[in-house]
DNA sequence: ACCCAGGTGGCCC
DNA sequence: GGGCCACATGGG
């Protein structure tokens, strides 16, 4: 039990390796930039990636994505730049408010870039706005560090491939970076894929036909 | 007119 | 430690 492996003893990393070779690499996280990764990290919470996009045009346009400029912006105006993508109220507050923290515990964004992947996650952790899923973005795609971001769409896709229903976020976390031998590229393809293979067809209502794992599924979970 | 999206925190019990 | 709610836009 709570090895990751369902009742036929395909494990995760069956998963993986069906998904890699139905998508394909997904060459995640989208961004120019690391701070760009972070900003969009914060963006996306319980938000579509096309409205996070709209906002990181904006920023973009007015010269404002950088750790200097949004630290320095005005939090009305912040709000307002990136309000396509909803909460933009909280969403502004607490990145000044993240940005702020990071420059006084840490300086600047690339000494905090710098710091060990635990330390960065206690860090992470006790910013308002940031929970575990954006904290695991941060480390893996920003900073490149070993971690599996683990999203609503993991736990539903986990549960329907059959493994254990009462695993909690930092078991599955801690399994699937076992499993893959902390690679980086591959937790920053595995999550990539899971989020494809649900958008395509593992929503709550499922749309089975074609998908790759319709195999091995438990549709009714 | 609903329902959902690459969540999080606060409050209640 | 779970169940609800606010936060808000934009697309199906």
């Amino acid at each position: 039990m709570n090895s990751l492996k369902n009742k036929n003893n395909y494990t995760v990393l069956d998963i993986y390796n069906i998904l890699y070779n139905s998508f394909g690499p997904q060459g995640w996280w989208p961004g120019e930039s690391k701070f760009e990764i972070l900003v969009g990290a914060i963006l996306t919470q319980n938000t579509t990636w096309k409205n996070v996009e709209k906002s990181i045009t904006n920023l973009k346009k007015r010269n404002l994505m950088s750790f200097e400029m949004i630290l320095n912006l005005d939090e009305k105006d912040l709000a307002m730049v990136i309000k396509s993508s909803g909460f933009y109220n909280q969403k502004a507050m607490r990145l000044k408010n993240i940005l702020l923290e990071i420059k006084s515990k840490y300086g600047s964004f690339e000494d905090f870039l710098k710091i060990e992947k635990d330390d960065a996650r206690k860090f992470l952790l006790s910013q308002k706005g940031i929970g575990k899923e954006t904290a695991d973005s941060i480390i893996l795609y920003a900073m490149e560090k070993p971690a599996f971001v683990v999203d609503a769409y993991t736990f539903r896709i986990f549960k329907r491939f059959g493994f254990n229903t009462d695993m909690d976020y930092e078991l599955i976390k801690n399994k699937v970076e076992e499993y893959l031998n902390g690679d980086v590229k591959k937790l920053k393809e595995f999550h990539a894929l899971l989020v494809e293979l649900a958008k395509t067809y593992c929503k709550k209502v499922p749309k089975c036909d074609n998908c790759p794992l319709e195999p091995f599924c438990e549709k009714n979970v």
